[in-house]
DNA sequence: TGATTTACATACGGTATGTATGTTAAATAT
DNA sequence: ATATTTAACATACATACCGTATGTAAATCA
């Protein structure tokens, strides 16, 4: 299996190199981010930054796949743990909420994810937790649970409310203390969508 | 009058710088933009805006809050030709959907304002944008229009929705064609705060 | 085993920011 | 009115970082 020897190193250094990014991004912001700190970390230089990921944006966006991946998986996770098919778009958005709390996903994936890398509705790995709750907007439509709006629109603002909810929570002093103030104005915001509200 | 010269001259100077910044920080975005050609452009150099804004940031800073202003003075301005108070949310909501597809407030307040100057809600000038939509959400709430939600939460999400729609407008391929869909989505949403819904 | 590819390192150029220092015009005091 | 001081702005400098161009050694292939 000499095969394997080149291509595994080289997977192992870009796992590594994601990592590193994730780090020091997350720590310090895209802008304030050093490459040469970075890539030293790990015990390579920028030579094997640019020859796997191009340049620096491209490492950010491969950092913002995998957290985006993760989020998404998490999401679906939450919804699915709801029998109805309702509570189970709402746990997806409380899930999202809980998720962007995590400093790692503010930074990276709410704030220097869209100025660097511009709108997530055209990422290079089309962001998955839009579509993740797109699909289950239309289901929903489908079911007759939900008006017939646009469900490419109702995901947006959905989640534009959950991440911008999260943001806001965090940036506050008493984080405990408006967590339940958003989540309960998210329901409320949320149940517009319903048939017969 | 003579006391007058010496503060005049700097105000001016401050007023071309910040517009000086508008034009570069739309055009090239916050990073990109130089601030040596952004000073020469108005007939000075990087020494008046160090000595105005402290650094980069602090134009950044100066720039959002001018946009900033202005938008909500529009916003109130389209609410205010509401006389149904619910429709002057509503009225709010739409105005900030249509002017966050302007270029320029997309770039500098949509994507690197919170950026490089963290969550709006602590803005070193508190968004006015929010206030704005937060005091028409708790009068609604006293008016019992609106369900008994925290108005700061609503007030939150409402703009996150709404701002978040624009940007998906504005990366859309068909802007012209999303963007009532995107209304019809905002208009279902935020029905959901309002009493017996 | 020799040739070639390639993953990565090294070296270099260009440019930007922030600071420290200088300068000049205005404001104040005598 | 003149001298003095303040401060708004210019100039000069130090530093850092990105991206590219080139080099190298190890792995693959013939």
């Amino acid at each position: 299996m000499a095969a394997k020897k080149r291509t595994e190193r080289m997977a192992e250094n870009r796992a590594r190199l994601i990592a590193a990014g994730r780090k020091a991004f997350a720590e310090k912001g895209f802008a304030a981010a050093s490459m040469d700190d970075l890539t030293a970390a790990v015990g390579l230089t920028r030579g094997a930054l640019y020859h796997n990921f191009g340049d620096k944006r491209g490492l950010l966006a491969a950092v913002v796949n995998q957290i985006d991946g993760e989020m998404a998986a998490q999401a679906q996770k939450a919804g699915a743990q709801q029998t109805d098919p309702w509570d189970g778009l709402l746990a997806e958005g409380v899930a999202y909420i809980e998720m962007a709390l995590n400093p790692e996903v503010q930074r990276i994936v709410l704030l220097d994810g869209p100025a660097v890398l511009g709108d997530p509705s055209q990422w290079p790995s089309q962001n998955q937790c839009l579509i993740e709750t797109r699909n289950r907007v239309a289901q929903l439509i489908d079911q007759g649970v939900l008006k017939p709006v646009d469900a490419d629109a109702a995901a947006r603002l959905l989640s534009g409310a959950a991440l911008n909810a999260a943001l806001w929570i965090a940036a506050s002093d008493t984080p405990v203390d408006v967590l339940p103030k958003a989540l309960e104005a998210f329901r409320a915001l949320a149940s517009g969508l319903r048939v017969g509200a």
